[in-house]
DNA sequence: GCAAATTAATGATTTATTCAAG
DNA sequence: CTTGAATAAATCATTAATTTGC
């Protein structure tokens, strides 16, 4: 690996003085980390994170074993099926299909930026097909929209205009493939894993998730702070 | 009607606080900030959370439209869809003399994004002197470093350069610019102590978390993810 | 068939902009 | 006009694909 690191972004200052006195006095043993004191943050979203990692320190292995309290739980009877296994035990969030699949469903459903309750139940959700926090969700979003927007951009300009609208990309919404699925419900873990049925439950809970939304839409919302997170 | 949700904010929340909007609610029992916060222990706090509004747009609205979502959007008179949806009581932290204070000198010492842990110690810290919220610490770094840079930039812009480039802008950290505190800076400014505690007692409390974060470097750092979110 | 070496994707952060309260 | 708040754009960094040499 590579590590190269600079800083980025100085046009704002320029090669003059200072350099060499950059950085005396170590006391920034960030190891190979950005200049500021740590990790961050995010507006609104705050999450936290991990800090400092350094790429080939052998130490951080996944798998520590220790999980404490919340650890991950990599889905919960989860035949996922997939050969693979990533079961990092610590790096950036992994998406499995199902979460994905839920995540393009409300995507097209209509969502962007979901508020911190909605990335809470979207979290809780999600969290039964893998492991994952309401930071990978709000992530997701914010890239998935972003990368759409690209992806537009680029055909647009390849080929400008034309009347029709047509995108497969991001549908009304209403409309929607999704509506029978299976009547279950939302309920919590359907014993009856087949292959199909992992699939359909997500299915099934964006669809109905989207509904909700729109009902609460219309009804007034209780609008308080949500609890914050324990820590 | 609107009132959307509005979960915006709760980053952390006070204790006691409450916009006097309707926030009834217990909620979650977060941690008192004021109070120690070390939990059991956790390596970087979380936050989480963040709020995120969308105007209302999300589902319904939508919906109906055909999409135009991909079509062209960044329309140039649009903007974005932030404004409306104002809360009522909703209003912006308003800090005082003292948390401005402290968040200056904190800037001074370095500290650019400080990290969700180092947040929630500032902003108990500064609750002290007033009502404030993580994302308004958050924000208020945002903000200074971003407006830092600019001013500097126009600065520079003016006269052009000249060797002096005062580098308070983005100063990698490890130089000493933390100095200053109360070694009387230019004496003028600064009150001197004979002022009263609050001010004092700030930049005492400034300089020592200064003074421990740098210890906290040298110290290990412990590295692996982490924990979620908790809840 | 592998595994190092590349490259393509995409998760996570940071920076620049924008909007509006005061 | 200043500046708190919120978003979008730009970047950085790590993981998964894919390619390539053996």
């Amino acid at each position: 690996m590579k590590v190269h690191q600079f800083a980025r972004g100085f046009w704002e200052h320029e090669p003059s003085l200072t350099l060499g006195c950059k950085r005396l006095r170590p006391l920034a043993p960030k190891l190979s980390n950005t200049d500021t004191i740590s990790p961050p943050h995010h507006p609104v979203t705050t999450f936290d994170l991990k800090s400092f990692i350094k790429p080939e320190s052998a130490s951080r292995k996944l798998g520590i074993g220790s999980s404490d309290d919340n650890t991950n739980k990599r889905d919960p009877s989860s035949p996922q099926g997939q050969a693979e296994t990533h079961i990092p035990g610590g790096t950036r969030w992994n998406p499995t299909q199902e979460q994905i699949g839920i995540l393009e469903m409300l995507y097209r459903g209509g969502m962007r930026t979901p508020n911190a309750q909605q990335i809470e139940q979207i979290t809780a959700q999600l969290s039964k097909y893998g492991k994952i926090e309401g930071k990978n969700v709000f992530y997701w979003f914010q890239n998935h929209k972003a990368r759409e927007r690209q992806k537009q951009k680029r055909n647009n300009l390849g080929l400008a205009h034309s009347p029709r609208t047509t995108l497969t990309t991001s549908p009304p919404f209403s409309c929607c493939v999704i509506t029978t699925m299976d009547t279950t419900k939302r309920g919590e873990v359907v014993e009856r894993e087949e292959e199909d049925s992992p699939l359909k439950k997500c299915r099934s809970w964006a669809f109905e998730y989207l509904e909700d939304q729109r009902e609460e839409e219309h009804r007034t919302l209780e609008l308080f702070p949500l609890h914050p997170e324990g820590r």
